[in-house]
DNA sequence: ATGATAATTGATAATAATTTTCATTTAACC
DNA sequence: GGTTAAATGAAAATTATTATCAATTATCAT
């Protein structure tokens, strides 16, 4: 499991100072299970931490991508969003439209139909996105209420 | 096919009118085979339509959205860009990395992935996204120049 | 064809999301 | 503890999108 502090270690290995705030953004990241916003992130993180800035946020997220620490979602519109990697190979996404939960596909079965697709359109393809998105239990009760 | 004259036709039946700057749209749209932002179709709407808005544009999009006749892609990060629907079934899409030329995948085979991700997850899943990335023929020979 | 009417347009402003700048502070290393 | 380069936060700049509103115009019934 991911912990702050392996992030922190992570992030040192890199060259990356361990702040104060940066600290608190990893102990966030590292306890939800759903995607966050940089908004809503800023916002938890301000519990912690009131003085930080948003800009941190974002430089914060932009090293964590980079390291692959992070997911960005494809879902979402309005912001971008992002999520802990929890599972290091190849994966998916089922999440929630009701809390924001996410839960990790690992299975992941389309290399066989990328390579006929690739033969059938003579595209060289690189790769893929895959999100689903429905209700968790949890929603489904209380959507049924 | 698609043309503009048959979105023009589709657009006056939901009551909707069919202005010169729409109809210059729709023509950009319906010719066009990569996906656009709005300030890129702007761009090229303009050389027909010198004097129209982007807010138009982004009018027109949200009818055309609505009406389902284009679809929004989920790759792209920094805009949002959009693309005639051409295939009326579900469907997803290999977009080229390099020119952003746009294949429909026609036969999309998750619905049996959903159904048993369903079961292990507890998940009510309502839809997926999935999109494919890669080189056209085309973009594959001019990166091996 | 014409005129009435409600929808559309575009200029402008407002809002939201993200990035840049830069002076000040601070974690990491010795 | 002192040095140094990286990180921070305040503020401004940039980019994307949406809202407002007066002026214009496509459509439809004549």
């Amino acid at each position: 499991m991911m912990t702050e502090r392996k992030l922190a270690t992570l992030l040192r290995r890199e060259g990356y100072k361990v702040t104060p705030q940066r600290r608190a953004i990893l102990k966030i990241v590292t306890e939800t299970h759903d995607h966050l916003t940089p908004a809503a992130l800023y916002e938890r993180v301000q519990k912690a931490q009131p003085h930080i800035g948003l800009v941190t946020i974002y430089r914060t997220i932009q090293i964590l991508e980079q390291l692959g620490l992070i997911c960005e979602m494809h879902a979402e519109r309005t912001s971008r969003s992002y999520l802990l990697k929890r599972a290091s190979e190849h994966h998916h996404h089922i999440v929630c439209s009701g809390c924001g939960t996410v839960t990790d596909v690992t299975h992941c079965e389309l290399e066989k139909l990328q390579e006929q697709l690739a033969k059938e359109t003579g595209f060289e393809i690189d790769g893929h996105i895959l999100e689903f998105f429905g209700y968790c239990r949890q929603c489904q009760r209380l959507k049924a209420e």
